[in-house]
DNA sequence: TCAACACTTTAGAATCATTCTAAACTGATA
DNA sequence: TATCAGTTTAGAATGATTCTAAAGTGTTGA
């Protein structure tokens, strides 16, 4: 608790009970996949209501911050990442599976960069089915 | 434009009017990413108004029936990709840059399959910065 | 040829994730 | 403890997309 105090001051962001309570959860050492709907309903369970609007002031906080990583996995809601090393994943949207991939990935054979451009991340998602 | 109306029945897709045009549009060999606001306004460019609904219809349509690929690269709009081969992606949200990676990229290094699922599909976002 | 009907188009309303607004609240500071 | 910038929140707004239901059209069998 002192820990999430001192986590969010050492990163700029006031240690109000809100964020205390969000960072709690997300960064309590075990990698998880959230949505702002997802992490209402996981904070709710807990007993601490949070308005919507400051958990999406809060994820987008914590992003800006290099706290968590974005993902764009499907057209109607975003994914935010604890895991914040460099990977890749497993997704399904049918049947909303979502999980780290860790281990080195290599890619292999890309043609040269556009001109005027730099690679800034290269993402793999594996599309899963049943 | 009979090549185009055959086209679209042979795909189970009655050529109306404005699917004619679409499809005219979409599939005059050059490869294409578009959304269905930048479809429209495309159209509109050539005084071929076609309500949205329809765009959205008809973008769904070819989908459904593989004409199309969906890409979801961003969270406020969706893509839809003429080239319906396997292939990848160079991508800057900022600069709204996108285009193909038609070279045989391999991926390497996966972990193994999570259980009871199979791949679909490998999908390689290369993001880029200026 | 054309009536009949299933399929399609469309304007406008609805949906829904997300963002915005502005007023009340609170952590930090001296 | 007063002050104030930073934060939270209810509720409104936004905007891409989907839905509704009424009018229009391509197909087809007689
Ligand atoms: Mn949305
Ligand atoms: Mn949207
Ligand atoms: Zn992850
Ligand atoms: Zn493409």
């Amino acid at each position: 608790m002192n820990d999430i105090k001192q986590f969010l001051r050492s990163n700029s962001l006031r240690p109000t009970k809100q964020r205390i309570v969000i960072a709690g959860y997300l960064f309590d050492g075990t990698n998880k996949h959230v949505t702002a709907e997802s992490l209402s309903t996981e904070l709710a369970k807990r007993k601490h209501i949070i308005s919507l609007a400051t958990i999406y002031n809060t994820l987008h906080d914590f992003y800006e911050n290099g706290l968590l990583k974005k993902l764009i996995l499907s057209s109607d809601r975003v994914y935010f990442d604890t895991n914040t090393n460099d990977h890749h994943h497993f997704y399904s949207e049918k049947d909303q599976f979502l999980i780290d991939i860790n281990k080195n990935i290599k890619v292999n054979g890309l043609p040269k960069t556009p001109k005027n451009k730099k690679i800034n991340k290269i993402e793999v998602i594996v599309h899963l089915d049943k």
